[in-house]
RNA sequence: GGGGCUAUGGUGCAGCUUGGCUAACAUUUCUGGUUUGGGACCAGACGACCCCGGUUCAAAUCCGGGUAGCCCCA
């Protein structure tokens, strides 16, 4: 190896995290910087895993009976404060658009951090009978939120990409099975497609989204030792009805208020995986959401190469069941084929040459454990089938694995702060009040998720609480 | 919120202390040739001082402001 490597990671996991982070997602041109602080471009191979994500789940979303629509980018001022709770909650990083050219306008126009007000205008103008319900809605979009923080690309940004699904049912009963059915969406998108293994639970009142009734999501650990929450659903119960107005007619044709949801998948989860998989090479992508499945290198020489050629475009054929891409480039050689691959983390490579020719076979190589395999290619198409699932599933225990080795049981205030300074998530009986989380919060940590789990008494206050996990978050 | 550091071709960097000739080196890219089982070699070519202002005969270099990035602490 070289001194002077531009093209790979020169950044070790283990050493250096954040500069690691960085080198990976923008030398595997994922995203780059933009002059915009906060706000990132992604690039064709960073967009193809966020259109798998959006292609599966609206696959899913559409399934259960969702439709997507599309609201606009601007909310007037007036209507963005018309719920008092959820104005509170982001009217500290909402972007403002103030003028029109040089014309001030009349009225400030928020850029949605979330689109519950502009849509719920709408919701209470098409909804007038219990006929009119379920309505279930949802919009790809992107959203603004204003952070001082420091951002982190795809982590934590100004600007990012995400759904949000808003629905509105005639019964409590409805709206939280529906809950239920989202949450298990996230799980299935995020263990396996993804293969991050995350926790799953109940967000404590602190923590839970402006307006909501109740808030669920799942929580990730990061190798360096902060975590991030990931895909979430809200249970709006009749709040936001009540505040625009969402009313219908029953059987009994007496008034009632929608019982609401909202739920939201971001372009966050590609940074997490990135996060959690990657390695000294670079990027590590599950073979379900990567782009690239499979790269056939041809080992090409002058002579011959055209024989050497054929056979890589056949293997090309037979593999077409996956997403197989034949690297025929000449002007480069394989070994830095080899390099640029694996740092974009493409699942599985095959290498085919004269010595691999003459026995009737080509080489495959796993990009998780670097395991290399003399494979007959009469055989090939089955056995990289077989060596995809493994890696996909492989992926997950080993998250699991990390995850599951990472949480220590705290039964104080104390031990939550120990577990953190440890880059572990500290698991301890928790009531969810606001008022034991501003205690917590007085360290490093704060609650991420409450399971349904364990009954007990909170550490802090020793009410009745249940298993809760905590951590320092993004 | 507080403190510190950084910004030079696509990328990584030298030069800045002590202002001065054509801004060095490596890599990338392009052309040609030789090559090719883990980042090939030779030759030639393209390509840069973050932005605005100030000091000066002269600014990558000194000063002020801005923008962007990174680190540490709360």
């Amino acid at each position: 190896m070289k001194e002077e490597q531009t093209l790979g990671i020169t950044a070790k996991k283990d050493e250096d995290f954040s500069e690691w982070y960085t080198q990976v997602i923008v030398k595997s041109e994922l995203v780059d910087y933009t002059s915009v602080s906060g706000c990132f471009a992604f690039r064709p191979y960073g967009y193809a895993i966020w259109e798998k994500i959006v292609a599966e789940v609206d696959m899913r979303l559409k399934k259960m009976g969702v439709q997507n629509v599309y609201f606009p980018l601007f909310i007037p001022e007036k209507l963005f404060k018309k719920e008092a709770e959820h104005v509170a909650g982001f009217a500290p990083e909402v972007a403002w658009v103030t003028h029109g050219g040089d014309t001030k306008l009349d009225e400030r126009l928020a850029v949605r951090p979330t689109s519950e007000t502009i849509m719920y205008e709408s919701y209470a103008k098409w909804i007038r009978s219990w006929r009119d319900l379920p309505i279930k809605y949802n919009q790809w979009n992107n959203v603004v939120r204003w952070e001082f923080r420091h951002p982190t690309p795809l982590i934590r940004t100004r600007e990012f990409l995400w759904n949000e699904g808003h629905s509105a049912f005639a019964s409590r009963q409805e709206a939280e099975q529906e809950i239920k059915d989202i949450m298990a969406l996230w799980k299935e998108i995020t263990e396996n497609y993804l293969a991050v293994s995350g926790l799953a639970g109940k967000k404590s009142e602190a923590e839970k989204f402006a307006g909501a009734e109740a808030s669920y999501s799942i929580e990730f650990l990061l190798p360096n030792g902060r975590t991030a929450q990931g895909p979430d659903a809200h249970f709006d119960g009749q709040g936001f009805a009540k505040a625009f107005g969402i009313r219908f007619l029953n059987e009994e044709g007496k008034h009632e208020y929608a019982w609401q949801n909202t739920y939201a998948i971001t372009t966050r989860m590609i940074g997490i995986m990135a996060m959690i998989h990657g390695d000294d090479r670079g990027l590590v992508l599950p073979p379900n959401i990567a782009p690239v499945q499979i790269v056939i290198v041809p080992i090409v020489f002058d002579k011959g190469s055209k024989e050497i050629l054929a056979a890589a475009k056949k293997l090309q054929t037979q593999l077409s069941s996956s997403r197989t891409k034949l690297d025929d480039r000449d002007e480069i050689t394989p070994g830095r084929k080899f390099n640029e691959w694996e740092l974009k983390g493409v699942p599985l490579r095959i290498e085919i040459g004269p010595k691999d020719l003459a026995k009737n076979q080509a080489v495959i190589v796993r990009r998780d454990t670097k395991e290399k395999k003399a494979v007959k290619i009469s055989s090939i198409a089955r056995e990289a089938e077989k060596t995809l699932a493994d890696m996909q599933q492989q992926l997950l225990k080993k998250s699991e694995k990390f995850l599951n080795s990472s949480i220590a049981v705290a039964t104080g205030i104390k031990g939550i702060m120990e577990a953190v300074k440890g880059k572990k998530i500290g698991k301890a009986i928790f009531c969810g009040s606001k008022k034991c989380e501003e205690k917590v919060k007085e360290t490093e940590a704060k609650s991420l998720c409450i399971t349904a789990g364990k009954q007990g008494k909170c550490i802090v206050c020793g009410k009745p609480g249940q298993t809760a996990y905590f951590g320092k978050s993004y």
